[in-house]
DNA sequence: CGGTAAATTGACCTGGGTCAATAAATGTGG
DNA sequence: CCACATTTATTGACCCAGGTCAATTTACCG
């Protein structure tokens, strides 16, 4: 246990320096606990600190003037949280936790501490806000040029490859964690017509269904039901500045 | 003439000093004209510089494996071009002229030596990514839940408020150059769609139309019909560390 | 064990897609 | 500067993926 979840995650990409790792683990000082449905952050509410998430999975949404809710993001362990405050006043999102939850707060000033000493460090954030993005550039391909079916299916393999790493159970089988119409409005569809998918793509044997526990069957299927891109492959981080 | 198309995109944000300049303005040492239509990066190709666009308009675009397309992103003077080579050996996107334009093009290995000596631009290059992220959630809340002339009525929007900052021809109206194919693509609609969606606000009187030219009649009636947010305000930037 | 949230399913509706024809605009070579 | 070729814009007729509404059923919770 390397005592920072973020660290931990950043590792992935590289072997921190000591100094790094000790410099990332002072943003996970302080712990704060969540229970399932609370919100950390309430959308036009002005932002404070930033959090990395320890444990737990938790969600960002939008709502619009009509009431409608667009969820943008699900957050897992080692992902930050409020990022937005390196930018504005106001949160233009509102996170709650899905479970029970921690998460660790920290001062924007200490970004500022972190990127002035710790250059590569600065450089693997700027790493992971593109990831981010091409994530974010995926989805919208999915809501704006495909099929209700293969959105659901890309969803059921977003939460399943993100909640692996944390997920103990592992094997083709996982917990969802979340309600249809949750399920919809991160998609853009309703809760009926996700449920009708889901059954689509339960009888064509691509999933099983008990319980909220869902059983990947033909991984292939559902990954070409879903035109599944893999973006963990591929990486080229070789340009990034030395350690300090 | 800052000399620096990027350094004046940064520029709005605080007082660069005059070492941030001159770091920023090797960025653009080198140019490179583009003319209409031309491919600057193919989607799975390998990525080599990054660029920055000094002149022009650009657009970058996935393709489906059905043929479709969902374009990600309009690009303006000052933009950065192809920062997903921070991540990926190959690119995720497309990325075309849409009028000629000029880039310039620096190699991975000058955001590392950029990063390092001047803490402040690599806050401010997060602050940049940031700003993207949020207008990309925007177009995502968009895209998954509001109506076609919602989309449509953004689009001309979004267009609009980036392109003036460039457009001498300043007062209610400007150019699209969006083909109606490319504004449904970039909104997740067909062409034809487009085109009701264009008469019908029209028809409205929040714009009126002449070969190509927009005229905004009714700035608040669009902005509402597109559920316009402002993220040009706002802006919370104290924390950024000291310029050096 | 009742009570409420979540999942399912059927019946029916509509926003936006598809197809096809025409007109306007833009570009091109001569 | 003109006749032709190619995009692009427009419009009408009709269709369907996904939404809406409403009724049950099932799962979860104190």
């Amino acid at each position: 246990m390397s005592g920072s979840c973020f660290a931990e995650r950043l590792g992935d990409f590289l072997a921190l320096s000591s100094a790094e790792h000790d410099a990332l683990a002072r943003l996970e000082e302080r712990e704060r606990p969540l229970r399932r449905g609370a919100t950390l952050i309430r959308e036009n509410d002005p932002l404070g600190e930033l959090f990395i998430l320890r444990k737990g999975m938790m969600m960002s949404y939008v709502l619009l003037p009509d009431g409608s809710r667009q969820i943008l993001r699900f957050l897992f362990p080692g992902d930050m949280i409020a990022s937005s405050a390196m930018v504005y006043r106001d949160s233009p999102e509102t996170v709650v936790a899905l479970t029970d939850s921690i998460v660790c707060p920290f001062e924007r000033s200490a970004m500022a501490t972190l990127v002035t000493e710790h250059p590569r460090l600065a450089a693997l954030f700027m790493v992971l806000a593109q990831m981010e993005r091409v994530a974010l550039t995926d989805r919208l391909a999915a809501l704006g040029r495909t099929s209700a079916k293969a959105r659901v299916a890309a969803l059921l393999l977003e939460i399943r490859y993100r909640m692996r790493p944390t997920d103990r159970t592992n094997g083709d089988s996982f917990v969802l964690g979340l309600t249809q119409e949750e399920i919809g409005d991160a998609t853009g569809l309703t809760a009926v017509h996700v449920n009708r998918m889901l059954r689509q793509i339960e009888d064509e044997g691509l999933i099983t269904r008990e319980a909220g526990r869902v059983t990947v069957r033909n991984e292939a299927g559902l990954a070409s039901a879903a035109n599944y891109i893999d973006r963990f492959t591929g990486l080229e981080l070789g340009w990034l500045p030395a350690a300090r």
